[in-house]
DNA sequence: TTAAAATTACGAAAATATTCGTAATTAAAT
DNA sequence: ATTTAATTACGAATATTTTCGTAATTTTAA
């Protein structure tokens, strides 16, 4: 995967998301998934992709009359440049502060919370 | 402050960062600070600030010949809203991922990974 | 009181993102 | 081969955001 500013918009990141999540699909199928939460046109979908295509987001190949979309980018890589730029953004660059937000919201099990603390003992060894 | 929906635009977020950092100010001081890191015009700075206050995002008084302009939206709100956004977004709703992802940057201190870990604690013990 | 300087108001141009209609192409069905 | 159905390509309309020029207003200075 080529290294680039990774910087997707709202509805190309929707797009990502499902690649990411369930591998690569046709137009058709990422359109009907996209209507499963809103009303989008197919050729609305079928545009998005070639211009993500032509931005590097996804590569696409042929298959029968169908273009088969994959995505492009790596999540991991698209995770840390959108989490960095929350971070240096509205959270003033303060990873305390942001993690502690993210926690306080109880979206996390005792297990996960668990797995976080020794997670940090990790870090603190190799500090 | 009124409870709306805050969805900022990059250029809006940017001011109301400085507006929390160091409270209220004039527009010639927003567009001076501005200034500090990319070149923008007066007139476009008083555009943005006269949109957010129609969007409820600042409220303005009137001083002498100058507006100054006050953050009409708590910060913590606006951080609980983007980082919800990205959670259930890019993260999957995971705040374990995001969590990790966040402290494996290593922008965090010693002392700041073992506030977390205390406050991670605390929160089990009243799970 | 008039002139000068600064600020705000207004509107519109430029840039970006979203949407989709229609034409061209391709593959499948008859 | 011809027709039909589906997909892709293209271009344009719409919406949003960013930008700033110019006019109107307001304050300050002379």
């Amino acid at each position: 995967m080529a290294k680039l500013k990774i910087k997707p918009t709202e509805g190309e990141l929707e797009i990502l998301q499902m690649l990411w999540n369930s591998g690569p699909r046709s137009v058709r199928e990422l359109n009907n998934e996209l209507n499963n939460t809103k009303p989008v046109g197919y050729t609305t979908t079928l545009k998005i992709l070639q211009i993500m295509s032509e931005k590097g987001l996804v590569t696409r190949i042929k298959d029968g009359r169908n273009h088969i979309y994959t995505a492009a980018v790596e999540q991991k890589a698209a995770q840390k440049q959108l989490l960095d730029k929350l971070l240096n953004g509205i959270f003033g660059g303060s990873a305390k502060k942001l993690v502690m937000q993210a926690l306080g919201n109880h979206t996390a099990s005792r297990e996960e919370l668990e797995e976080i603390k020794k997670y940090i003992e990790q870090l603190e060894e190799t500090k």
